[in-house]
DNA sequence: TATTGTTATACTCTATAACTATA
DNA sequence: TATAGTTATAGAGTATAACAATA
């Protein structure tokens, strides 16, 4: 097998891994992958629409309003009265929402330290270096924006 | 934001684009993710029951039974007869199944040569260890025996 | 007339439990 | 009695289309 395809071999072994670990460890918090994404967004930007959430997360609007039935019915968020349009609901962290959100952010740091503190820094910088360069070509592949 | 931490975005960012173009590219030959796994372990390791597919992919076999049924339905596999054990099913690959396999096979070998042929062998290199390092250490932190 | 969110409908992936046919 | 696969049931994520309330 070319070294290319073992490179790649292990990114998608990695790929696996990490979402299997991230879908226990959210189970844990008593979320899932989807659900997580959406306070993770809520998180980032504050109250927003369920539309500005279908946006954001390039889900359906339908798709949304089950999401935050689960999360309201689990008690992360609420539905709140749009200040100025009456059509629309203003989908907002519970204190629970923001706690959780937050221990997920310092998780993902505390993953960051575990999984790179003990590599050498030119080796950490030459390993973000390669993942630049296929993020950017993978990009390039599927004509992804972002 | 720390060198750490930026090395997880990477590769969270990472995990999101190739899923996509994973997703639109099985799609696009007609298969889910989900499907296309059962049609890669039978690639790997001919006909096989659907309880050693289940096991093979760490599903329950009720699941293997739904997505045979999808494969089935769509033309990549049929169902055939075990040759000593009346309950059992041997789930084969069709013609279409196994060129669509090896289609697969043949595009993942393809994408490694884009997203690697371009890198110099020495980060090529440094890249796949700082790979099997956080591999690594990520089982180690999850108990995955793999 | 356009937009927001919901109801209606449908497909896929996933699981557990009960059941049938066979070993 | 144990095993292979299916039926029954359920929950989650995803989508489109039709509809109500509001802009």
């Amino acid at each position: 097998m070319s070294a290319e395809s073992i490179a790649l071999d292990r990114v998608l072994e990695l790929v696996v891994v990490l979402n299997d670990d991230m879908t226990s460890s959210l189970a844990r918090a008593g979320l899932t992958v989807a659900r997580a994404h959406l306070l993770w967004e809520l998180r980032r930007r504050g109250p927003m629409t369920q539309q500005a959430l279908a946006a954001a997360m390039s889900v359906s609007p339908r798709n949304v309003t089950g999401l935050v039935d689960g999360l309201v019915g689990s008690g992360f968020v609420t539905r709140e009265p749009h200040p100025t349009d009456r059509r629309a609901t203003l989908v907002t962290c519970t204190e629970r929402g923001s706690q959780t959100a937050e221990m997920l952010a310092s998780g993902q740091q505390e993953l960051a330290q575990t999984l790179f503190a003990s590599m050498a820094e030119p080796d950490l910088r030459c390993f973000t270096a390669g993942l630049d360069h296929v993020l950017r070509l993978l990009r390039d592949a599927t004509g992804d924006l972002r």
